[in-house]
DNA sequence: CGGTCAAGAATTGCATACAATACGGAATGT
DNA sequence: ACATTCCGTATTGTATGCAATTCTTGACCG
């Protein structure tokens, strides 16, 4: 069923997973079974099995007779996510150039790569262009590694992949940045391509420390412990309303 | 909720992984949520509940409609597992020897080395020496990376590590190999009080490929693909019994 | 004014009932 | 004899009802 994770069915798990890493629902929100299960117009029962898959996936905390809430994940948490993707996916990567890619694969991956590059020649908003770039590297990471050929290890990099959007806000961006991440996405590309595991493997980690260092010192941002908190003075009724 | 599957509380969840765990439900055993609401004392909803987040762990396969049975290891798999455990307890070991272990926790980590030498001298039959050794083996491991920092990392780690008893015919136990894994402890120990980082995860690395070097050729064992399918020919019910 | 307790409401935990689906075996036709 | 269809059985999927627990709110007392 988690391994599957990735696969978007209609089931009451894989939507409501949507609605958190979508921010749909908000890190923090309270979830109540009777609103989802109104919400997606099933009984409890499902939506109770979903909830507690959910948080085997870490995505809700559950607490007994308490019910559950999204994960807010606290600065610590992002860092402790980033050391594992580095350790997970310099390995993942290192294995793909080892092996070599398909040639079908390479296509998409350099596919991918070159709408990146249109995306910053279209001279998008900010915003806009922000957006679209995280979306194409999400798909850069996850096509690169589908061929690694250990199961294990991607349902891992999974786990520590598909997270909340809400966790942008923990890092700082500027178009630089992206500039410089969609750089190493290519020259990790190359290398994966050239068979050099152990560049790949190198560049790979450096990649991913370089947005680890792009992290919000707590101080700096208010700290959003938990940013759904707000929700309490509203009814909040509003959260649980898929967009 | 699976952040907290080492503990043993007298949850359905935790009671059916145990079963798994120890063998009581053998690997690739049909599980029927009546039988096992039964055997339990409860009613099916809850089962239900423990045997999706069981899925989710990986030790039970869910098909829709069909069931589920207890998760069975190719010898593919198994490789891939211990691939992913030389990658993240090196990596544990490591930052371990970097912050430095407690001495409460080097005290006990070296009351179980001396418990597994007190196991050797006591020149027990050859399968209790060896049983003995690997549940001490096992808490070895988990009280020397329960200090490394990482939260998410140690549940990777005993994702990979809280698999069923079964695999255990995968491997060649021989008292030789057994003295050298328990030397091999030894000396991550000392590495590791010693704060060498570097060499703890260096030790490591080599005592898990060692481990997965006495992997028996799928060849030369009878690859149990299905170990429980032998099951259909009885009534099938002797399973589910706990022992 | 603040703190404490109690009653009501809201929510989760569990059991049961019924519907939907898949499995197995017998009957039937070729 | 073999394949096929059909039906009974076993099992899973979902809904609902009620008990147990927690949270909220307001009254009461210091």
């Amino acid at each position: 069923m988690a391994a599957l994770s990735h696969i978007h069915d209609g089931t009451a798990y894989s939507r409501i997973r949507q609605m958190i890493l979508s921010g749909d629902l908000a890190m923090g929100a309270r979830i109540i079974e009777t609103r989802i299960a109104e919400h997606l117009g099933q009984s409890r029962t499902p939506i109770r099995e979903a909830l507690r898959l959910l948080a085997s996936d870490g995505l809700v905390v559950f607490e007994p007779n308490r019910g559950y809430e999204v994960v807010c994940y606290t600065p610590a948490d992002v860092r402790e996510i980033y050391s594992c993707r580095v350790l997970l996916e310099s390995e993942a990567v290192r294995l793909v150039a080892d092996r070599g890619l398909s040639p079908e694969r390479a296509a998409s991956l350099e596919a991918l790569l070159d709408e990146a590059d249109a995306a910053f020649a279209a001279e998008l908003a900010p915003e806009i262009l922000r957006q679209r770039f995280l979306a194409v590297n999400n798909q850069f990471h996850q096509l690169l590694y589908a061929g690694c050929g250990n199961e294990m290890l991607l349902s891992m990099i999974r786990k520590v992949t598909d997270i909340p959007v809400g966790i942008r806000h923990y890092f700082r961006f500027s178009d630089d940045l992206l500039a410089g991440s969609h750089a190493a996405h290519r020259k990790i590309f190359q290398a994966t391509v050239n068979r050099q595991p152990e560049r790949a493997s190198a560049l790979m980690r450096e990649h991913i420390w370089t947005a680890k260092d792009r992290m919000i010192d707590p101080s700096e941002a208010g700290t959003p412990t938990h940013p759904g908190d707000a929700r309490h003075d509203n009814g909040g009724a509003d959260e649980q309303s898929a967009a």
